[in-house]
DNA sequence: CGTCGTTTGTGAACGGATGCACAAAGTCGC
DNA sequence: GCGACTTTGTGCATCCGTTCACAAACGACG
């Protein structure tokens, strides 16, 4: 299962009706991961593949593969299945990742240098427009291809460079501060690393990512495996009601 | 993640009282934001906390917050709330963080060395029991207070330590591999960071951790938001050939 | 041109998660 | 010791997502 149901988070208004995109959240979260293995699959020369492969690569069952692409529209072919090239088109297109989005990565430290290193974003369509930090020391030194830039000049690489798109790796203590600038200088979607809920106006879409959250949910059921294997302590339950 | 999702609910009769570990999936997800707050409480000298005070700042609905508590016992007082200590005590109980896990870290690229610089697992209930790379160059090398170990010793490591998580920060060539090695030394746990889908036997459990999923997930918000200020139906999808 | 085999797209049943609303259970002041 | 007030724990209705199963749609082939 599981890490990414869908993120419960920032507003969502029940009656936020007025334009239903249509495409549920869960499936939303899915599309990354059936992109990833269209490309695969184009890469090694693949150009139809069936819902049943296409699942198995992106490790879903064909049921749920299938209603997810239909609520893109009917791109696929009876009898046969569907074109890798003009699906990987379609389901870009719907992800919105037919332009390259600009991102700005705010916390030069351990992570933001990750991030700001990291190649894979480009062909997945992403730009690092600009890595902030407050640390004087860190301004002007080179990351990969980045120069660090003063947090100060937020506000201005959001303005001239059209920024939607923020990465917050800041210490918690600084995040909403962080936070309440980005959404300030107009960015309105988020994503967080530093452990704690982040406070934004409705409008504005926080997702987070946070590792030690995942090691804990993997403690909790490395334990329950191991208090099974001991047995008798927690164990059986079933039987008697 | 995919497989291990089979596994949790064999058994589920209604009317069983047992003590499983009978906790939703969702549930757990959710105790270790719990924790944090709990924990940032206790630092405040907060001792007692109400079910809506724990929700806000844990950023969920108190009703969900009530349920979510009440699946590990019945802890609060009411007419007054929880103890906050205790609930701290009950809450790691619960996700098996009374022990401090070792935690191996494969890769030890931009990645696995943010990971082994940062301080904030041990705190946490983790520790990192090794830092490995195939990489020659890299064996030897401090990061942080850890010093990066050859990848051959990844067995040996997990048998000495009794290792039960892995991370998994290598490139996703190689990332299977690595993958299939962890299991086979008896890792049961695994956080994913390459950008594949991993396979795994029954009853190891795998997380992934993606940011360009998570970035692809933001730009899909972003794109319907923008495309709602420019007004009417762009009907992205619609039309048909 | 019709039949056959294959695969999509989806209706419908199911199950889990969410949130409301309230009775039960407790505290506190007097 | 008692009544008023607070807050928990949970039954219930609802919603969302998953899965099954199958008819409709399509290509291939004779
Ligand atoms: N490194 C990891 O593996 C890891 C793991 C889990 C969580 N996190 C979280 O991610 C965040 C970043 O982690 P890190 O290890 O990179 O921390 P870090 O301390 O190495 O880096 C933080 C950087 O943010 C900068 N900064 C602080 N306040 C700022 C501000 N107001 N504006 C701009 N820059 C500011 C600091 O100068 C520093 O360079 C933290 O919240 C941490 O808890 C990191
Ligand atoms: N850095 C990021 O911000 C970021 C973001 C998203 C995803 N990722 C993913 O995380 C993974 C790691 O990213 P990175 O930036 O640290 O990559 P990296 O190339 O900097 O580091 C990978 C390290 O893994 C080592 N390695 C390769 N094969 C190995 C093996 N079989 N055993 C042990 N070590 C091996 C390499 O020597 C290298 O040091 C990649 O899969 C990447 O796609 C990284």
């Amino acid at each position: 299962m599981s890490s990414t149901l869908a993120q419960p988070d920032a507003g969502d208004q029940p009656g936020d009706r007025s334009w239903d995109g249509g495409i549920p959240e869960a499936t939303v979260a899915r599309l990354p991961v059936y992109l990833r293995a269209l490309y695969a699959l184009a890469e090694r020369g693949v150009t139809t593949v069936a819902s049943d492969e296409l699942a198995t690569a992106a490790g879903v069952n064909s049921a749920k593969l299938r209603k997810d692409l239909s609520h893109l529209g009917s791109y696929g072919i009876r009898g046969v299945g569907y074109d890798v090239d003009y699906l990987v088109y379609q389901v870009s297109r719907a992800l919105g990742l037919t332009q390259s989005w600009p991102v700005v990565i705010v916390g030069a430290g351990n992570l933001g240098r990750a991030l700001a290193n990291y190649g894979g974003f480009a062909s997945r369509g992403f730009r690092i427009a600009a890595l902030l930090d407050s640390d004087p020391a860190l301004v002007g030194r080179k990351i990969g291809r980045l120069v660090v830039s003063h947090a100060d000049e937020l506000e201005a690489v959001v303005a001239s460079q059209n920024v939607a798109i923020g990465a917050i790796a800041t210490p918690a203590a600084s995040a909403q501060a962080v936070c309440d600038r980005l959404v300030a200088a107009g960015v309105t979607s988020i994503l967080n690393f530093a452990p704690l809920v982040l406070t934004v106006p409705d409008g504005v879409d926080v997702r987070k990512v946070d590792l030690s959250i995942e090691l804990q949910i993997l403690a909790f059921h490395a334990q329950r495996r191991s208090a099974a294997r001991v047995g008798q302590l927690a164990g059986p339950a079933v039987a008697e009601a």
